[in-house]
DNA sequence: CCTCCGATGTGCT
DNA sequence: GCACATCGGAGGC
């Protein structure tokens, strides 16, 4: 309650619906290389008046948030990749994050690009957990760079949800951010096994 | 050039 | 809860 408000103190009506079309993501289905997830888990990200995303600064990377919606934008963090739908924001390079899914089709597919780790196979549940394992699942790599995803003639193409359908939807702040750390910009489907769970950034203030 | 540092994932204490 | 592998982007010099 008292975050809402201070995230609205904080960020003008401009990038408020940013946050909602994050939230109508979640129940969408995206499909990459022939392996098709339920979307289970969503952070949102403005442009220039949020320091936490890619295009507070204007680069080549960050180029293509400021383009068309409805294109992926994807990049490489530590090794692994992280897939965003660019969104049309009331502000300029919105952006949605998609971190987690539950595979409904292909899931031998997720499986051989999961392979196994130390420990054992991946539970099927958890196959398109987290951002990178997410990429990993659906074979996105950064020559899926730019997707048209309403195009259905893409390796990479989503679905829009149905409104109303995914059952009860939660928000908190996002993973791993070290500024803007307390904006509770990331929904996801409660109960849904692929969530992640929360890390906040070590760095990150208060 | 060179340094810093993550929108991460995994394993271990 | 904590360490660390890992690598390219971004910015400083």
């Amino acid at each position: 309650m008292e975050s809402l408000v201070f995230a609205m103190v904080q960020e003008p009506s401009a990038t408020a619906s940013v946050a909602e079309q994050a939230r109508s993501l979640l129940g969408a289905h995206l499909t990459g290389h022939g392996v098709t997830i339920m979307v289970t888990e969503v952070e949102a990200y403005a442009g220039p008046d949020d320091p936490a995303s890619h295009a507070y600064t204007r680069t080549a990377r960050s180029e293509i948030m400021y383009g068309p919606p409805g294109r992926l934008y994807v990049y490489r963090i530590h090794g692994h990749h992280c897939a965003n739908v660019v969104v049309a924001g009331p502000g300029p390079a919105a952006a949605v994050l998609l971190r987690a899914g539950a595979v409904t089709e292909g899931t031998e597919v997720a499986r051989a690009r999961r392979g196994a780790t130390r420990s054992g196979p991946v539970p099927d549940s958890r196959l398109a957990a987290g951002p990178g394992n997410l990429c990993r699942a659906l074979g996105i790599t950064m020559t899926d760079l730019g997707t048209d995803l309403a195009d259905p003639t893409t390796p990479v193409t989503l679905t829009p949800a149905v409104a109303g359908t995914t059952g009860p939807i939660v928000a908190g702040p996002r993973v791993g951010v070290r500024r803007n750390a307390d904006v509770e910009w990331r929904f996801w489907i409660d109960g849904q096994p692929s969530v992640s769970a929360y890390r906040r950034h070590p760095r990150a203030g208060r």
